[in-house]
DNA sequence: TTCAACCTTACAGCTAGTGGAAGGTCAAGT
DNA sequence: ACTTGACCTTCCACTAGCTGTAAGGTTGAA
């Protein structure tokens, strides 16, 4: 199949799919006019990646990913370290967005938000501490 | 003041005033050598930048946080509203990073981590439905 | 034959910087 | 007088993960 097919078989987009080869992440054979043709095996490695990526795994930690899948010889121990260690990270920016939302919170209450010139959230930013 | 002072000052690197400065964000007048010179009120708005960034601001909202600061006929709603909208985003990016945490979660929970290749990471990401 | 719908490569741009190279300036120490 | 070190300058390249666009080639059907 051609790339528009395998990018509506596994959810890539086609550029996508382009820009995954580029790095490394996928491999296609070409027809005789110089077009992608993809297997269904491929097909399913780009639906990995996609799966992969929609869980915030990065390019380098699906590359490894897709390594242990095609791997028989694996331990799962290897996928759930770099699962775990993903997991830390999101945890990480939960706690940092939740202070900055706690944060802005606080500074749009004291904001009256009217015509007024006064706003304690610029007052904040100026360093005004009160 | 120079450039590494103007930093020290306002916990900005010499390399982000100068790429702000590239942006616009920041101006600067020259010595006669060339080299930049900043005075205090330069610094405040370093700071108040590097306040606004620290809260999540993008440099485009940054921007337009500044001018409503220097603008003594502002009305606070515009800063409120700015800030209330970066908030709906922190919000949603929290929302979404939750999902992630609680999907990577249980997924954690369902690879026995040991030497074996069975490993339910593995599995959802090749799209066994289980 | 011509048209749309494919396909190709290559380059630019996005965010928000950071790193490094190559070179200029200046004050202090020897 | 000379050198050293700490500054300073500009410019280009790189990061992540794509997306947009240009310029052109191929194919099947009306």
């Amino acid at each position: 199949m051609q790339i528009k097919a395998a990018s509506l078989a596994s959810g890539l987009p086609a550029k996508t799919i382009r820009y995954y080869e580029s790095l490394g992440l996928l491999r296609s054979k070409r027809a005789a006019n110089g077009y992608r043709r993809y297997s269904e095996d491929d097909v399913e490695q780009m639906r990995f990646l996609h799966r992969a990526r929609s869980l915030g795994f990065s390019l380098d930690e699906c590359r490894d990913l897709l390594e242990l899948y095609q791997d028989p010889t694996r331990a799962s121990s290897e996928v759930r370290r770099i699962a775990e260690h993903h997991l830390v990270e999101v945890n990480a920016k939960i706690e940092q967005l939740q202070q900055l939302k706690a944060s802005l919170g606080e500074l749009i209450q004291q904001c009256p938000g009217n015509d007024s010139p006064d706003c304690a959230i610029l007052d904040t930013l100026a360093g005004d501490d009160r």
